[in-house]
DNA sequence: TTTTTATAATTGTCTAGCAAATTAACAATT
DNA sequence: AATTGTTAATTTGCTAGACAATTATAAAAA
């Protein structure tokens, strides 16, 4: 770290300057994950500028995941070795962001998801490993819990179809998988509220599951359309109920 | 603005708090897009702490392009309507720093980038318009200028394949599809010195050209089929290249 | 030896203020 | 009357110095 040439700044967006060039330090790897950033004082006199301004600074690494910060002695600012699962947290919220923002229709999110779970499902049929299987065994327990909550019940959906994406094997596809599949929670969370509705989707996973386990990828791919298409049809219906709710309104 | 009801702030990591309120408010919608927040002194008597801490909380959200500031009266913190193409950057920076620091195998982007490659351009086959087409057709003839430089034509490729993504009228896919192109452009720059590979590869984007334009989603799944193993047997000669001369070092 | 205590290092926050940019109002000039 | 220059006000950008909270280390005491 003291052998970085670090350039001297243009009086004008300090923080942003100095955030940037520590940032590409880390894609160059000339800071690497664990690394510890000199102390702000310390950063400060070499950046020439105020404390308060490498803070500027650091808060917007920090806001991108990319240091974490102690107090105390050997404490300090250290480059996170960016777990694939804090990354993914960023991502997803970005995409939330845009789902939230409603940028693309639910017909073009299910587009998607449908046609990236079936790659997944596909590789997964001729991938998937002894452990892959338990971890969707394991969900597909907790789900036929007819007690468990409307929430439980969509996080563990979630869990077992991300469990699908690692099935894979592929770490980059369960990537870009987990941050599709957590972006569109909230919208599921719409559904999965009654019983019979449950009981369809876990039976879809309980097929799915059977057809991963004898490496059948046709009829994988057949559950999947199925329950994209099952869940469509229910998102139709549910915002057909609220716009006519909003009509009776007025 | 006047009217939202922010909550206190526990005595730790208060910057962090008060962005993430923030924040929720703009996903909520509470905030939208060019609303302008408090200035820097009144949003500190609202939080009831001082600036520098209110502005470390600005400069997080700054770090993901949620707010822009101006200076002078009439100016302040307004809230960006995160663009597409800006929110792609921010992921793309992100996927770029997971690329980068080797988290995937080549093996693995190859085969996510053959998967949604070919899902790509079978929905493009069916879905694509004239424009679509016309964009195509335009960064073919920009890369069939032998002084093109090496930069210039990996961006004309770049471009090429997003406009793939964008041909299949999916918005999502779309957004997904120019993330992983852009991430794995520095590696394809590796690539694309050569005229003769160059060659190669306008070739088969001339082929996929004529595939789409008429609509024959299996032909144009072939010449996919064909350039991502291209592409995989150079990467892998270049890195047998890299060994073999690093080994020659020692 | 173990426990407690002191100490120093480091981030977290506050107060106070100046600098720079930018707008708006107003005066001066044509 | 219209335009142009000037000044004042507002707001972010940055600096300076200080104190509080946290934590590891070393010294001191049991």
């Amino acid at each position: 770290m003291n052998n970085i040439g670090f350039e001297p700044v243009r009086r004008h967006d300090l923080s942003k300057q100095i955030a940037d060039q520590i940032r590409q330090a880390i894609i160059e790897g000339t800071l690497k994950a664990d690394d510890r950033l000199p102390t702000e004082e310390d950063l400060a006199q070499r950046f020439d500028v105020s404390r308060p301004t490498i803070r500027e600074a650091l808060k917007r690494l920090a806001a991108q995941n990319l240091i974490r910060t102690r107090r105390g002695p050997t404490g300090g600012s250290f480059i996170t070795n960016p777990s694939m699962l804090e990354l993914s947290d960023t991502l997803t919220g970005l995409t939330t962001l845009l789902v939230g923002m409603e940028r693309f229709s639910t017909q073009e999110i299910n587009q998607a998801r449908q046609e990236l779970e079936l790659i997944c499902c596909r590789l997964a049929a001729t991938q998937c490993t002894r452990e892959d299987l338990l971890q969707l065994g394991q969900e597909l327990q907790v789900q036929q819990d007819p007690a468990l909550s409307p929430e439980a019940f969509c996080a563990s959906d979630v869990r077992f179809h991300r469990a699908i994406a690692n099935a894979t094997g592929n770490h980059m596809l369960a990537f870009i998988m987990h941050t599709v599949i957590e972006a569109l929670q909230p919208v599921a969370n719409m559904l999965a509220s009654r019983f019979q509705e449950r009981q369809v989707i876990v039976d879809q996973h309980q097929r799915l599951y059977e057809a991963l386990e004898q490496r059948d990828a046709q009829a994988a791919e057949k559950v999947i359309i199925e329950q994209i298409a099952y869940l469509s049809s229910r998102h139709e219906q549910a915002q057909a109920r609220r716009a006519a709710r909003e009509d009776g309104d007025h």
